[in-house]
DNA sequence: AATACGTGGCG
DNA sequence: TCGCCAAGTAT
């Protein structure tokens, strides 16, 4: 049987087109990667890029994280989404602050233990910072995985053991030529074997991927859950954030409010960003981001 | 294992 | 228009 993904092909492609991404120059710290890979959860890269470089020249270091107030965090999150990651990341950064001795760790038990920091996130600070060999699985690797390993039109659902397993037999011996292929086949889910339409006809490794001599099948695995966001909790939530966000300090429960017409979503949401720490009461009765008053 | 958790671009 | 999709984590 054909070589699939091979190494040598992958990483020779990679150093021909990789995108010129600022987490990914030879300067960009351990602290600068780990940063990308928080905001790059669920949130694309052109999305990023801006936030990043703020946060970086704002923020270069985790003690220099941890010494800002939650509120000012949050508020310079933005719209990336999800703000209890900038809640999560901020935790993180305290922790290595005082355990770590301002060092992102680069032992992935060690980093799994941080705050906001999973098997993803783990594994690929491993690598991409630290030049170590691991399986990085994501998004991007189990569909590039799925279709160039074992034929399939996508990834069935996420099983973090057989995922690393299947990535864990291609990957290369050595450390650093390890890390670089990981990074590879991330591109590649990310700018060529992508969800909707992949572009084939630019793929390094077409003439061996299973999917091709498959005849393309349609994936046949069950239907993935699709997200609402209309309506949502999600979006209700967004909205109150939303508010704090611009404004320059706490606001009235009037203010908040305004921001939906259903009292009960609206208190209910209220509640939970009280409980997740996103919005603080001041004692007078108003409402702002955490610290910010 | 399923579900909650933001936001916005694209076909 | 609207559903799909984007470098996941925590519970």
């Amino acid at each position: 049987m054909s070589v699939r993904l091979d190494p040598e092909v992958m990483v020779g492609w990679f150093d021909q087109v990789a995108r010129d991404l600022p987490w990914r120059r030879p300067d960009c710290g351990a602290w600068g990667v780990l940063v990308s890979e928080i905001m790059l959860q669920q949130t694309p890269v052109n999305r990023v890029q801006p936030i990043w470089l703020e946060w970086m020249e704002r923020w270069p270091t985790p003690s220099a994280l941890a010494a800002a107030s939650q509120g000012d965090v949050v508020r310079a999150w933005g719209k990336l989404g999800y703000p209890r990651r900038a809640l999560r990341l901020h935790a993180a950064a305290t922790a290595i602050t005082t355990d770590h001795n301002d060092i992102v760790p680069s032992d992935v038990d060690t980093l799994l233990s941080l705050p906001g920091i999973g098997e993803y996130t783990a594994r690929a600070v491993a690598a991409f910072a630290y030049g170590q060999r691991c399986p990085v699985v994501d998004t991007n690797v189990r569909r590039v995985v799925a279709r160039a390993v074992h034929g399939a039109g996508d990834a069935g659902p996420p099983s973090t053991k057989r995922d690393l397993a299947d990535v864990e037999v291609l990957l290369p011996k050595e450390d650093s030529f390890a890390a670089r292929y990981s990074a590879a086949l991330m591109e590649l889910g990310a700018i060529v074997c992508v969800a909707r339409t992949p572009r084939c006809a630019d793929c390094p490794v077409f003439d061996t991927c299973a999917w091709q001599h498959a005849g393309r099948p349609a994936y046949a695995g069950p239907a993935k859950a699709v997200q609402k966001f209309a309506g949502t909790d999600r979006q209700v939530r967004g909205r109150l954030l939303d508010v704090l966000r611009d404004a320059p300090g706490p606001v009235t429960r009037a203010q908040l409010d305004a921001a939906w017409s259903d009292p009960g979503q609206r208190d209910r949401c209220l509640d939970s960003l009280l409980v997740d720490g996103l919005i603080e009461q001041t004692p007078n009765g108003l409402f702002s981001l955490p610290g910010d008053h």
